[in-house]
DNA sequence: CTGTTAGCGCATTCAC
DNA sequence: GTGAATGCGCTAACAG
């Protein structure tokens, strides 16, 4: 914004005519003459005009800006969730106000409220660790909608986009077994979110449809993390019949099998088959990455925006929750009918 | 915005006070008694208000947001540096509108316009490939500080900051040199871009200081991409006296130059040593990684948001370019002093 | 079809 | 210290 900035009057006065029928063709309205209408373009361009979004805004109480914070920019999952909401809310008209939080929930509290007070028509979110509902509530109080993706905040009423935990774990299943696996173990997660009820339902019904023991010993909770994956699969090798491959609670649990494996002279992939979910993708190049169970990031933050434009355009806010679809994605085959590891392939 | 929006009028209505009373406290003004700061600062919570920073912005005609566009926030070199950019930006109080371009110059002029119209007070622009100095004018012309990163616009009279490009290709070449190798050629990139002109230029005169040939075959221009890589290997290792070591204008060209060199039967870094350039980073784990010349995204990006807040509060725009310092990163050696490669490890 | 009038929510003079 | 006016640039009603 500049001093002299030439304005709506500036424009109406050189083209000889009022402020609202320049208004009227700025917003491409018919109900202005052809002629005048060119004129006023005309004007417009010579005199370098540009349109004052924030006037305009404050007039209409609305917006058309979104916002977007995402727990990890950096980690390439989340970028490419960004580029996908970027394109379908640009194409709608709008821009987006993005914000990483690194995973600090002070800075995410921050950010939403300076958010707020700028107005956005609408919030996407994927909420750093230990995000509340309450975090959320002024927001949605407000009438603001609020799509959080990829985790979902028990409680909060807003609509949610999550992977589809339950088809993941099934073919993940269906892969091992077409491998030749029948010792299948479920390891990590603690058995009180929805995501680890999701997933292990997936887990029982495609092991029960192909024939398989899923009860007992084979499924081994823990924390969702690197050193729960490590417990979780001590203690599963402590079975009689060990089993011979497993499907992990999410990808941090898988990197932390593969570290317990080793510690048990056995290699991921060539002794044991481990499958990784992709909730978290942490560290992509620290460790051999595996096959995993992966949703398409960019589709991901496509469907959320557009989600969250049909909720700003309702007007209503309806809490609704989708479903995104994953796919198996098979890193390499090592032979034997062992299982498989590879490379992790950025998408 | 919703519809009950609650204002200063109701909370100073509600406090028994004036606007004006309430505007200075929200601006933490001395001129106030405590205790009635108090009391608004009650009312304030009790109300729910939320600060109208588009009215704001529209009376003091200037806003708290900058604007950064990034060509290809897909490539994590472009979403680290928005990371950085985003981490300066925040804690200045300041909120970021973030467009992803995928190289797209339509869709650059629209989001650059629309960031115009919001009265961004500043931008950062990654510029998409065959950005023209015209691009940018109407912005640089209304007197918005703009910094230009990555890639430099010849002709724009903007700040930009950009990598050591000269320094980079001696330390790579000096590098080789200290291996054994003589015959090393310069490759990929296309010679009529200024980035190509100061990488070229540094191993040349590299290449003279150590008393070496840098001229004839071993040049070989291609387009910047892995495609353009595995031709100009392919193109250089029909040389008579075949070169033992390159120089990538790109990190792309490199990976190409890889696919290349295992087509031949040679097995980069052991047979042959390549050293790539940060300029793209790209699929950092589908191929083995290579010793580059480094950039840290992430501090360029708050390097540019640095100069950017500078230049907004100087009021004053200065065009001023910065260069920003670069590492030659050497992953693994491997033996034989014939190169080195290894894993890349990400910052 | 076009002009007139009246605010949107806030910050900035000035008086008191 | 506080209150009363005034205007930022624009749009939404009506008039004409």
């Amino acid at each position: 914004m500049s001093k002299g900035r030439v304005t709506v009057i500036d424009i109406a006065h050189a083209a000889g005519v009022s402020k609202s029928t320049v208004s009227l063709v700025l917003q491409g309205s018919s109900l202005v003459n052809e002629a005048t209408r060119a004129k006023v373009n005309a004007v417009i361009r010579d005199l370098g005009y540009v349109y004052n979004r924030s006037a305009a805004n404050l007039r209409q109480a609305k917006s058309k800006i979104i916002g977007i914070v995402v727990n990890d920019l950096t980690n390439s999952f989340f970028a490419e969730l960004a580029v996908g909401v970027d394109v379908v809310v640009q194409s709608a008209g709008y821009v987006q106000f993005l914000s990483n939080t690194g995973e600090n929930i002070d800075r995410q509290r921050e950010v939403v409220a300076s958010m707020r007070e700028h107005g956005i028509s609408g919030l996407i979110v994927s909420p750093a660790r230990g995000t509340e509902a309450g975090d959320l509530k002024p927001l949605v109080n407000s009438g603001i909608p609020v799509v959080v993706v990829v985790r979902n905040i028990p409680g909060a009423k807003v609509s949610s986009l999550v992977s589809d935990n339950h088809a993941g774990s099934a073919a993940a299943v269906e892969h091992l077994v077409s491998l030749g696996h029948r010792r299948i173990a479920f390891l990590g997660g603690f058995p009180d979110t929805a995501v680890f009820a999701e997933r292990i339902d997936g887990y029982r019904q495609a092991m029960q449809r192909a024939g398989l023991d899923a009860d007992g010993d084979l499924v081994v909770g823990s924390a969702p993390s690197r050193a729960g994956g490590v417990a979780a699969i001590e203690r599963a090798m402590l079975i009689a019949t060990r089993p011979t491959a497993a499907l992990c609670f999410n990808d941090a649990v898988a990197f932390g099998v593969c570290d317990g494996l080793r510690t048990l002279k056995l290699e991921p992939g060539r002794d044991f088959a481990v499958v990784g979910f992709d909730d978290v993708i942490e560290a992509q190049t620290a460790v051999p990455a595996l096959t995993t169970v992966s949703v398409d990031p960019q589709g991901m933050g496509r469907r959320a925006a557009q989600l969250l434009l049909k909720q700003i355009n309702a007007g209503k806010v309806e809490a609704e929750t989708l479903v995104s679809s994953v796919r198996l994605v098979v890193r390499q085959s090592c032979g034997a009918g062992l299982g498989d590891v590879g490379r992790r392939i950025t998408a």
